[in-house]
DNA sequence: ATAGAATGGTTAGCATACTAATGAACTGTC
DNA sequence: GACAGTTCATTAGTATGCTAACCATTCTAT
């Protein structure tokens, strides 16, 4: 999309006032992705941190985390369920293979399947690691009323939808 | 912090409720930082396609809509205004100049400095870059009243002010 | 039965972002 | 005025995540 035409009106009357020598303005306060952005990003690095301490990059949390709840998926099932492409899983299970977190099984049915299985080590990485998962999540939203946290997760759904259109 | 007493009661009752052999549960619906992730990288990924088409790529935006509205920052302040460490600084620039979107001034009272100032083919490209960003902004939070937009505003600086407390 | 399409995984190469270490210039103190 | 510490920018090295291109295997249609 590269045809201002199909921009919503605002954005238009942005370009057009902007048309006789002024600038588009947009103020960055209003824009909600930016919090979205900082409030991600400020709790991936407290996340981080704590489970650097166990030997567990944030990448392979992702991975570790759909693995807790499902063994046996297929490389293609777990980039789905994680949400990343095939290739960034391939790298994170090469560094999780390493570390003795999980072990690939070529399935013997369909040869170009692969399953990922954890190994004992990469269990037991969950009793160690979900509970700061649940820590910074209830710390970050105290103070916060349930019904406000629900409006967020009513918004941010929405806002997921409108952008799939896109 | 790996000492589990520092852990909020809840995740500490986790911790308590699986050493009889059980796991420690945590549903990954419960928490809203997996929301913010994906709003936010589907929102990026979505920026990213529209800038990319006039040569812009997603790591030098941010620079671009800091310098858009002050140019003459060093590299340090610049580095503070987009939330990123000054290396991350350095390679954005570096490809920014190779492109011609901005210039580096050695400082000439303080030769550690350099100033940045955008070029006029860099400050050209605010006028056809922000009506985008506008767009998306607009669309992303179609349908959704201006209170509730209000109060993820709200909440989601709530959420930064709790997670830097960590 | 086999050619062609589809599927699953991997490799290559790039962009982004970080920490740690380095170099260059300035400031403050004795 | 010299040198110790600070500040600003850069380089080196690592991790994450992507697209495009590539094999190997399996399925499908003739």
């Amino acid at each position: 999309m590269s045809d201002t035409s199909e921009l919503v009106p605002e954005a238009q009357a942005a370009i057009k006032n902007a048309a006789n020598g002024g600038d588009v303005e947009f103020n960055s306060e209003t824009s909600v992705v930016y919090l979205l952005r900082d409030t991600y990003r400020e709790f991936t690095k407290i996340l981080q941190a704590r489970i650097s301490a166990h030997g567990v990059t944030i990448g392979q949390w992702y991975f570790l985390r759909v693995l807790w709840e499902e063994e046996g998926l297929t490389q293609r099932e777990l980039s789905q369920r994680v949400g990343m492409m095939e290739p960034t899983t391939v790298t994170a299970l090469n560094g999780m293979e390493k570390r003795d977190y999980v072990k690939r099984v070529r399935n013997t049915d369909d040869k170009r399947k692969v399953n990922i299985y954890l190994t004992k080590k990469g269990r037991a990485l969950r009793n160690v690691l979900l509970p700061h998962a649940i820590d910074i999540n209830i710390r970050s939203v105290q103070g916060v009323s349930a019904e406000d946290v629900e409006t967020i997760r009513r918004v941010l759904h929405t806002m997921q939808q409108n952008l799939d259109k896109l």
